[in-house]
Order: C-alpha cells, then structure tokens, then sequence
DNA sequence: CCTTGACCTTCCAGTGACTGGAACCTTTAT
DNA sequence: ATAAAGGTTCCAGTCACTGGAAGGTCAAGG
C-alpha cells in the first residue's frame, strides 16, 4: 500500500503519518523503487491501533510505551493497566478544572442581562471587582 | 512599578508579560530612562483581568475581544454574554468528550487482570480486534 | 572601588502534535 | 502532450508560553 491507501485505511491523515515517522513512533517505510513508502498490513494495524489511542487522549509518548507492551508478548497486563488507569485520573482532573471553569463563567453570566445596555457583571467578575 | 512587581501582584510571570506584549494583547509599557518598562494601576488592573480570563480558559484572542468591550463604555452586554455563553458550550463539549474518553478506557480496563500474564484485552481493543 | 546578587533588557529556540504550503517527481488516464 | 492525482522533501506556522544565553542596571556590603 502507498501512504494514501494505508491513511484513509487507517483514519489518520498521510502527512500526519510521515510526522510520527519523523519522530520515531513508528519505524522508517520500507520504500519502493520509486521512493514511495511501502505499507504492510502489519504498519496497517499499528497505525489503527496509534488512531485509537490518539482518540482516546494517549499522548505520542504514551503511545510509545504502549507499543513497545503491544509488541512484547512477555509484557504483564499489569503494566498496561497502570498507563490506562493514570489516564483515567488524568482525565478526571481536566474534567474537574473544566467543571469549575463553567461554574465559574455560568455564575458570571447568571446576572449580566446580556442586552443592549452596557452595564456587564462578566466584565467587572473579570476585573476582580467582585473577587 | 517595575515588571516583577507588576508581575507578582497580578500573578502572571514577568515572562508572560512581555509576551502579551509582543502579540499586542497589552499596549508596549511605557518605559524609565533606564529602559526598564513601567507599569501604573490600570497596567496592573488589566493584567489581573487577562491572568483571571486565563485561569477560566479563554484564549489569548478572546481576552482581546473581551477587553476591548470591557475597555469600551458604550459596549452592550450580549456581546460579552454571547462570549461567555459559546465559551461555556465550549467547556461542555471538551467535557463530554472526556467523558467519552474515559468511559471507553475504564471499559478497556475492566477486561485487564492487571496481573504478570501477558494477556490483555486493553491492548487488544486498542488494536481494533473487539472494535 | 569592587563585588555580589537581584533585577532588568533582548533575542533565539523549544514545547506537542500536527498542518499548510512550496517546489518537485511519478503514475495514470485522456 | 497534458492534466490530475498521487507521491517526495523541507520549511514555517499554530498556541501560549518557557528556558536560556548574553548583557545592562541598581542597591548593599566590604
């Protein structure tokens, strides 16, 4: 497969797949005699397997360590489990922030009377007027 | 008062400061004969401002937006209420999708016995064999 | 007078994970 | 012959800083 096939198969976009060649998360293309990459459906699998933890937030560097379990069959479970189990509270964290910003904003708005007149609470909230 | 004071009584670091000038988000300070920049009260009244905007997530360029309305007399609510509005739908939506996030790892992570076995079905999952 | 240290200045480079674009080459179809 | 669609490389930009180098300024202490 050239780099287009294996992108759309793979959902993750061709240039974006020389990029995590570039930096080294997934080994140099077997190249034709043309220069054009070469994919196997095994480089087909691991670029699904990258899409999928990308979507669900694992970092490139996480995804590293990922890949390097996925391929060891003597990996523990245990040490996959760890990676998914940080990033469950990782996730919860932003979640948290991300709850206290909208309170926050949504406290703000609750006594702007959002017309035409100019007189803004969100305004003076922000300036620290009201804390 | 100097750039550190400046930058400890609004919190945000002197770094940062300069940086908010460089893209224009604050006026260039006006400077001492020593080159030093100076600030006065309303330099620090807005930086409290941008430091505040920060912290609730909004980007640079809609703190712009938002002190150009807080600067402006004449400006209508709605159109800060409008920002801080699409900015909660903003929040709601980054939530949502961590949720998701972390609803499919904790699924993942169910299957795991987190053990010394290699087996483990987070990574299979992963790899598209169960999805 | 000299030094030390804290503060200030500028500018350049790096972060994460791409993404856009230029300039060019190859293949396929018309 | 030519055009379109694919491929190649490399450089620059995104966002909001942050780190660091190399140097100027100021107040206090010996």
């Amino acid at each position: 497969m050239n780099i287009g096939e294996v992108a759309t198969q793979a959902g993750v976009p061709a240039k974006t797949i020389r990029y995590y060649e570039s930096v080294g998360l997934i080994p140099a293309a077997a190249r034709r005699g043309n220069g054009y990459r070469s994919y196997s459906q095994t480089d087909l699998h691991t670029l699904r397997f990258i899409h999928r933890a990308r979507e669900l937030g694992f970092s490139v560097a996480e995804i590293e360590d990922l890949l390097a379990l996925w391929r060891n069959k003597r990996r523990k479970s245990q040490a996959v489990k760890a990676i998914a189990l940080a990033k469950i509270a990782e996730i919860e964290r932003k979640i948290a922030a991300l709850e206290t910003m909208k309170r926050t904003i949504r406290h703000l708005t609750a006594h702007c009377h959002g017309d035409a007149r100019p007189d803004c609470p969100i305004l003076d909230d922000l300036a620290g007027d009201g804390g």
